[in-house]
DNA sequence: CGGTGTTGGGCGAGCGTTCGCCCATTCAGG
DNA sequence: CCTGAATGGGCGAACGCTCGCCCAACACCG
């Protein structure tokens, strides 16, 4: 009755199988069939157990059930070096598909070496889970790390593992850059430049090859001078973007690999008082959420990562289910989103296109 | 031998204390005790169970000891309708504090309604999470949630959860809104705009009130045709400019909410042909990522949600600890971040200031 | 030589479940 | 009245760990 409350109320004394067993007068295994629907119990028993159970507040402590079942229905997460645009979504439908079909999900940052990362495993198999998505940009070289996740746990991941064996789901990079590049092709332009996040990423080297497929279609040979890299952030494609400039001043549109370079090479294009899209074209990847809103709102492809996240789930689910390994690749869609930046759209897009 | 892996070689069997045990000739509490660095044991002895453990690759099963232990390590993270570039620093600070501390995360999005959550907040319980983070935005309102968090678990909060009693640690609007309005008064503007996200919530109407005292601080009586309301979107945040434009020509400058309705903001103006800053200053809110990076740049208040995160689960944490409930409130410091869109720096910021 | 420590390790119990098997009753059929 | 299938529920064991108490063996001291 103090005015101030204690922590001692909060934590509630958690009330067990036994305690509604006692309060029932049965055996606790026959509460536990009880709450799990299963055995034969007589319908007046059952209401009664259910009753108390209710009444008592019981609450099955899934700790005890993982140790005597065995399997955790706990899945672990590995991010690490991710933009949050791609985070979060891919996060959220991973943990939509999870929570589904009755998993949660331990969400763990993998952003230190090696050895802090096999650590990070070591602690998820420790909590026993069940699976592992894995999302480590970071880690993406590391032969350790992938066979870590190769021998401690079923997994499934965003990108390639180094030395394989992991199913992986995602866009097939050589698409993305194929649609963009083809658009901007037909389009009328036929000097395209490209700004490129690190070419030793599979996704934006394969953007890169879509990119050269496209140009190859139309007997366009490619130029290496109109390939510069901008390694993500709207910092380098302001600066790559510069480069491209200087070096090749006549190119008419640039197909940039995601949508942060693009905007900063809109920047540099506004800089040097160049139109987009009159003077120079822009395409980019990833479709953010300010991509739409910004002058002019931005041509890019789509790649849903929400997407991605449940699917990996899903594939990780089913592999555990069945105990046999998933498909080594699941490639999913990607889309082209035509706005103003690329000139494909004849005017500004309304404001209220997609509300809610 | 067959090319195809089977999942059947990929899970382990995992040993237990009582294998590593059996093999080291002791019984299997010793072993417990060696693993855990207490008790007495002869150097020899400890010695060789370690070896023993090393060599059968032993790995606890924490499942087991929290049963035993009665405390999980373990605390869930509840998140609703948050913007990714919100939700990605609160979870990086949260998880990064919760490992450091020996603790891991569940994470779950509570998106559905009143319902559902509580239905989440169960299955967090059934895992005997030791505490919970709430970043439930769209559940501010309900009071059953609230009510569910103060009586479940030890709880900290990201926002003030109805009916009170849980911590909150977080940003003072109040001061977010006056130096934001402040600056811009500094600039010389005496027509200065609001656009707020929701007025129902604390943190939009705490800092309108923090651009009303700022206001009065001078002498400006606050004009409620200078307040619109944008709703959190760039869309939003574009219509409510239009409108203040419509009904308040004179105005020189906004104090925009949030980053996103700043930018939508900026896109009205230039529909308009008005120019940021020299017709009408910005300065937003939260600063996110590419707020640097527009045209021009945006001068924004700088709220750091990683921090958030971290402090939280460090509260949390003592919390658990000490059995004490943690003081109702923690103030985190914001602070303000001159660009190009107040007017407030001379000249375009360089693209080099804040890389890696 | 017996008492008193100290060291090293065993051991029972308990945490809250699930699982499978066993055993009373009851009731119908022959 | 005896038999045998349902029906309803009990019960032991196991999951892998922690915790605290107990006890043997040895050493030291007076």
């Amino acid at each position: 009755m103090l005015g101030e409350r204690s922590l001692k109320e909060i934590s509630v004394a958690h009330v067990s199988l036994r305690d509604v067993a006692e309060r029932s007068g049965v055996s606790f295994q026959t509460v536990s069939k009880v709450l799990n629907g299963e055995g034969r119990v007589a319908a007046a028993t059952r209401q009664r157990i259910l009753d108390v159970a209710a009444e008592l507040g019981y609450v099955p402590n899934s700790l005890a059930r993982s140790l005597a079942t065995r399997n955790s229905r706990t899945i672990g997460f590995i991010a690490s070096g991710l933009a949050s645009f791609v985070l979060t979504p891919l996060m959220k439908g991973a943990e939509r598909e999870a929570r589904a079909r009755g998993y949660s999900m331990l969400f763990t940052l993998a952003e230190g070496d090696e050895e802090q990362a096999e650590r990070l495993v070591h602690q998820l198999i420790e909590r026993r889970v069940d699976g592992i998505v894995n999302a480590a940009l970071t880690l993406q070289q590391s032969r350790s790390y992938g066979d870590l996740l190769r021998r401690l746990a079923p997994s499934v991941s965003i990108f390639p593992v180094q030395g394989g064996g992991v199913p992986v789901v995602g866009e097939d990079p050589g698409t993305t850059g194929l649609l963009a590049t083809r658009h901007l092709l037909a389009l009328g332009h036929r000097s395209i430049g490209t700004i490129a996040g690190d070419l030793d990423r599979p996704s934006s080297n394969g953007r890169l090859r879509g990119y050269q497929q496209a140009l190859k279609e139309v007997g366009i040979e490619a130029d290496p001078d109109l390939v510069d890299v901008g390694r993500w952030s709207a910092d380098g494609g302001f600066e790559a973007m510069n480069r491209l400039l200087d070096s090749a001043p006549t190119i008419t549109a640039v197909f940039v690999h995601n949508d942060h370079m693009a905007i900063g090479a809109m920047r540099a294009l506004y800089e040097r008082g160049l139109d987009v899209p009159e003077d120079c074209a822009i395409v980019g990847c990833d479709d953010i959420d300010l991509a739409r809103h910004i002058v002019p709102s931005l041509t890019t492809v789509r790649i849903s990562f929400e997407r991605s996240g449940e699917t990996a789930v899903r594939l990780l689910l089913d592999q555990i289910a069945s105990r046999e390994l998933a498909p080594e690749r699941l490639i999913l869609p990607v889309e082209l989103v035509v706005r103003a930046s690329s000139g494909g759209a004849r005017e500004i897009p309304s404001m209220s296109g997609q509300r809610g």
